[in-house]
DNA sequence: TTTGGTCTGGAGTAAATACTCTAAACGGTG
DNA sequence: CACCGTTTAGAGTATTTACTCCAGACCAAA
């Protein structure tokens, strides 16, 4: 019943699972990888792996979770000051870092939805409580100055939609190219992101 | 040796086993299909099928022509006048058209790029294609003084990919929003593309 | 009618893989 | 040490599925 335990001060097998499915998800793709790789790259048993998930989709499930945490941090407003600038760069550069590190997620999305209904659902609820923050930051940083309101509702749902997309299926776009994802793409993706909220930037 | 043998007038099997197969995957992604129900579903046997491909992937890549197909007569230019703004109407909605009908493609690009090395070929190639006569386009319209030619060389570089981004990917993005793909969802997809078009456009 | 290519059916197979089962090792506690 | 819940290994299985194989139907031409 203990909270977390673990026999030594090393990192917990499950966590080490995790790690390892990531690298082999993002290396090879979601649907190319199976569970006996994952339990041999992490030098575990299938035995073992099936121990700690009970199974192959909630291990994607608990990498979402992963991810959904490292958007809270970008996301966060600064205490104690007003936002500026730099913090929306910070949030551009971390959102995007972030996908990156989770790629292999937006990269299989559609799959990943359609075979797991729980994910679904979590999907769903992330999704809609990024969209009402967005609305959020976006009223915050037009009470800082920093931009210019949306001439209306329709037109920041529209803004919206369209940062979202970018966010999410830049990297798919890329890789979908060819093209080796290098830091300059994501940068690409970075400017993709400025060039469509420029109107709106207070200059 | 005939050019097409074809014992009556009626619809082809191998068309007709496309047919199905394109219904299948639209309707369920393409890898929840099995070449089997594609088959049973189309009124063959598996042997049948196996008769007209050689594999599951040749099935993809045929529909995948039929798309490139589609957009070739979307995108041509018309013969014997100058394009005007109802041209680039037609080309926004014939765009969005094509893409709902080979809706799988998209949803599953990365899968399908990953699992078939010549399909990802033929993928690079339409994509490298469509990039330059999209630059052609933009100076098609430029000299029809249908809009402002971009500001530079990486202007329009960068305004094809955000078009090209959008034009992938919205159909996508709504679906893994789990509402329901309606005509609307797909004008809010066109409306995406007139607002990145718009600075662009002259008035 | 015979011939020969094209087309079709359908049973069957080999391989892949998510997941199970059981025995045993471990490690903290009394 | 003895006990017991937690963690681990690893062989094994049930199922799925892309694909094969071959016998035979069809059809046009000779």
């Amino acid at each position: 019943m203990a909270e977390k335990p673990r026999k030594t001060g090393r990192q917990g097998t499950r966590e080490q699972l995790l790690d390892v499915a990531l690298a082999l998800f993002n290396e090879r793709g979601s649907a190319d990888v199976t569970t006996n790789q994952i339990a041999e790259a992490a030098g575990r048993s299938p035995g073992n792996l099936y121990y700690h998930f009970r199974d192959r989709e909630e291990i994607v499930r608990n990498l979402f979770s992963r991810l959904v945490g490292r958007w809270a941090e970008v996301y966060a407003l600064p205490e104690g000051r007003a936002p500026d600038l730099s913090d929306i760069e910070r949030m551009l550069a971390g959102n995007f870092a972030a996908l990156w590190e989770y790629r292999f997620i937006y990269r299989d999305l559609p799959t990943l939805l359609h075979r797991d209904e729980i994910f679904r659902r979590a999907y769903a609820e992330t999704r809609a409580a990024g969209f009402a923050n967005f609305r959020k930051l976006l009223a915050y940083f037009a009470e800082a100055g920093l931009i210019h309101p949306p001439a209306s509702g329709e037109d920041a749902e529209e803004l919206a939609s369209l940062l979202w997309l970018i966010g999410d299926y830049w990297l798919p776009f890329v890789e979908a190219g060819n093209d080796d994802l290098t830091k300059q793409k994501l940068e690409q993706g970075i400017a993709l992101f400025r060039r469509v909220l420029k109107p709106y930037l207070r200059t």
